[in-house]
DNA sequence: AGCACGCCGACT
DNA sequence: GTCGGCGTGCTC
């Protein structure tokens, strides 16, 4: 595009187009006010309907709307203009995923949406001079609000002072303007650990220099791979400073808001100062000052998860995807994206470097790699004295648990024995099982019936800690009944297969005398949580873990010496695409646990399939072949990374309704070389939250591009307003 | 996303 | 007789 020809300032009286953040298709356009001239991605505040609106201005009226419904903009927002990147890269990600632009600039302008004049914090001091030195008649009033500033007191805001004083607020600013008083910009005061010299390994010093030649050289993707402990952090760390010193901004963002903690801390030892955080959880204050420190450029260093990658920076200098082939980056609800892929385009529009690093990088990112279109930065092992653990598989086929007192057992005889030698030793243990709750599934041995949920597809899980059935797909509890619902037998349920509040029961139950303690997401939601957990690991006030993947990341325990995963065949079902991938990434991460400098760690994998290729791959360490074989499979089935997905889910209350527009849509569906419609067929979770749900799916030959053919398949039907439809390029799971 | 308009059940 | 449920439709 010539960038010559684009219009990018407006005067009073023209048509600009205003992109507002809400799921509306297009952008509206508004009239430029007197006095006003505007650019290109000014944020501006306009009228809508009744209400007003934040918005940017995007771009040149249209003009498709009669001229006398054209409203003036209100006014420009008293913060940056949205930069050229940002708006390349909202209207990219909109036209590749198939979203409303307005949905997805949402996410970029949303804390700025309820805009009100920044809040400067100040603080109200005595400047130094007295009264009489300023010339200013010490007056009763005058002589109390100096009193009550001496001594080095200040305060917050004009009216405390005025309360402490007893006088009236006037009086206070004569004196601010007379020199006496001083309205100070309070400065953040960062605390002032002093900065850890790095000390690197050579092997990281030498990937250090790889990563900062391509600082400043434009847009390159860097693969930086190696186990977990081979110090990668520290790597991209050397990068971010260069970063720093240069005065850009440096985007970290990991794949979940639980791992944030520990990541700021290491940050911390290394820097001397925090990092910007980004995620969720943060709160409206919190929320508003850390966007308004990234637009201003204030923020120099921002980690978080996957929304941070469409705040509005101003000088984005380095990217970085750690975790990257963790699948909580992929967003699932509302606007569907994938963070690590449209990280890399961010990276392109920027044209800037982009580091994804990973123990066990995603078979995509791999593909990329061999392709030549990513570079590899690979750190050999682990530093220092410590090893890799050793990894065998428990052939549950012939090693069966044996059934205890307490009753049917999970854990088979060569993992009980492993476990009795670590606690002899005074070490640690995890037991590690994808699992929440007592049991997955409740059936009545009378008759057969089993709990489910009534408004999901789903079994309800029994959670002996809260005593309530939950399903885990849409919130709904119950209290197990007394009696079968279906044939009316008394005491009848009987818990099915274990979840982790079973195998902690069953630990207990063996080693009574042993301190057993069960972790899952629900009992990690506070940050606190998560930093008591870790202290009381460290300080050896548990001696065998429970949980579930929350525990496969993050933090190491020096003293965690035995990985028992009580069901490895969990993840492997035929259905998912990236199940073994998956699995493999998940129990290689888990793996990474156990270990430490003196000893070395062991994994024990309970399986019923010791010779699939996931556990040959985690047995031997021979990552190549397993990734060689899963890319080999997925390319003969013309599967992604080597052909295309678009998933099109359509939902509502009526089945019947649903399939008929499913099987509409199947009837006008795309023809052609290359081009393949499955479905409609009921969507793994039939029915969700109520609302039935039927899957289209729309694979694609790696070079057609899907959004146009969804588009005009699209434009050819009318979807009843009742069956809601929800696009879903490149899938993931198959929810 | 909001907010209004619009047509059918339990209450001041 | 009204208040209010949320289905449908519009906002430059």
């Amino acid at each position: 595009m010539n960038n010559s020809a684009v219009k990018t300032s407006f005067e009073p009286g023209e048509i600009v187009s205003v992109l507002l953040p809400l799921p509306i298709e297009a952008a509206y356009d508004y009239r430029v006010p007197e006095h006003e001239t505007f650019v290109l991605g000014d944020v501006v505040e306009v009228p809508l309907g009744r209400r007003f609106e934040i918005g940017v201005v995007w771009g040149p009226g249209k003009g498709d709307v009669a001229s006398h419904k054209i409203k003036p903009v209100l006014q420009r927002v008293g913060v940056p203009p949205l930069p050229d990147v940002s708006r390349r890269f909202i209207d990219w990600v909109a036209a590749y995923t198939l979203q409303v632009t307005g949905a997805v600039l949402r996410m970029t302008l949303n804390p700025a949406r309820r805009w009100q004049p920044p809040a400067v914090p100040t603080v109200i001091a005595a400047a130094g001079p007295s009264l009489e030195t300023a010339g200013i008649k010490p007056t009763a009033s005058r002589q109390k609000i100096m009193s009550a500033v001496e001594l080095g007191r200040s305060y917050n805001t004009i009216s405390a002072l005025a309360k402490a004083a007893g006088v009236g607020a006037g009086t206070i600013r004569d004196l601010i303007d007379g020199g006496v008083l001083s309205l100070m910009v309070l400065k953040d005061i960062t605390q002032d650990i002093t900065p850890a010299p790095p000390k690197l390994e050579p092997a990281q010093t030498k990937a250090a220099a790889d990563i900062l030649t391509r600082l400043g050289q434009g847009f390159s993707v860097t693969v930086l791979d190696g186990v977990t402990g081979s110090g990668k952090t520290e790597v991209y760390f050397e990068a971010i400073a260069e970063v720093i010193a240069k005065g850009g901004q440096a985007l970290v963002m990991l794949p979940e808001i639980a791992l944030t903690s520990q990541w700021i801390a290491r940050f911390k030892a290394r820097f001397g100062f925090a990092p910007t955080e980004w995620h969720s959880d943060l709160k409206g204050k919190q929320r508003r000052e850390n966007w308004l420190n990234v637009t201003t450029g204030e923020a120099k260093v921002i980690v978080g998860a996957r929304s941070s990658l469409f705040l509005p920076f101003q000088n984005l200098a380095l990217m970085v995807v750690d975790e990257e082939h963790d699948s909580a980056f992929k967003q699932e609800e509302g606007v569907i994206y994938h963070a690590r892929d449209m990280a890399v385009v961010r990276a392109r529009e920027g044209a800037i470097p982009i580091v994804l690093s990973s123990a066990t990088p995603s078979l995509e990112t791999m593909v990329n790699v061999q392709a030549g279109r990513y570079a590899e930065v690979h750190l050999p092992g682990r530093f220092g004295e410590a090893v890799l653990p050793h990894i065998s598989v428990v052939d549950l086929r012939q090693h069966k648990p044996e059934k205890g007192l307490w009753g049917r057992a999970w854990l088979a005889p060569p993992l009980v024995a492993a476990i009795d030698e670590t606690l002899h030793s005074g070490e640690q243990s995890l037991l590690f099982l994808n699992r929440r709750g007592y049991a997955p599934l409740t059936l009545c041995n009378a008759c057969g019936h089993r709990l489910h949920c009534p408004q999901c597809t789903a079994w309800l899980v029994e959670h002996r800690l809260t005593k309530r059935l939950q399903c885990h797909h849409c919130g709904y509890t119950a209290a197990r009944p007394k009696t079968c619902v279906s044939c009316g037998a008394t005491d009848s349920y009987v818990a099915c297969g274990p979840g982790i509040e079973r195998v902690a029961e069953e630990a207990q139950a063996r080693w009574p005398d042993a301190v057993v303690k069960m972790v899952a997401s629900d009992t990690l939601d506070r940050p606190s949580a998560v930093a008591e957990l870790i202290d009381d690991i460290l300080e050896h006030r548990i001696d065998i873990l429970v949980g579930t993947q929350v525990l496969a990341k993050g933090h190491h325990f020096p003293n965690l010496t035995l990985v028992g995963v009580v069901d490895a065949d969990l993840g492997l079902s035929s259905w998912d695409l990236r199940g073994a991938e998956r699995t493999y990434q998940l129990l290689h991460q888990v793996s990474g646990r156990a270990g430490r400098a003196e000893r070395r760690g062991r994994v024990l994998l309970q399986t019923h399939d010791p010779a699939h290729p996931v556990m040959h791959a985690l047995v031997s360490g021979n990552d190549a072949d397993f990734y060689a074989q899963e890319s080999e499979a997925r390319r003969m089935l013309a599967m992604p990374p080597f052909g295309r997905l678009t998933a099109l889910i359509l939902s509502g209350p009526d089945e019947i309704q649903v399939k008929a527009v499913g099987d509409m849509m199947a009837n006008a569906a795309p023809r052609g070389e290359g081009i393949e419609v499955l479905g409609p067929a009921p969507a793994f979770m039939a029915l969700l939250r109520g609302r039935h749900r039927y899957r289209l799916l729309l694979k694609t030959r790696r070079d057609i591009k899907p959004q146009s053919l969804v588009k005009e398949w699209l434009s050819r039907l009318r979807v009843p307003s009742a069956v809601r439809m929800q696009i879903d390029v490149d899938p993931y799971s198959f929810f």
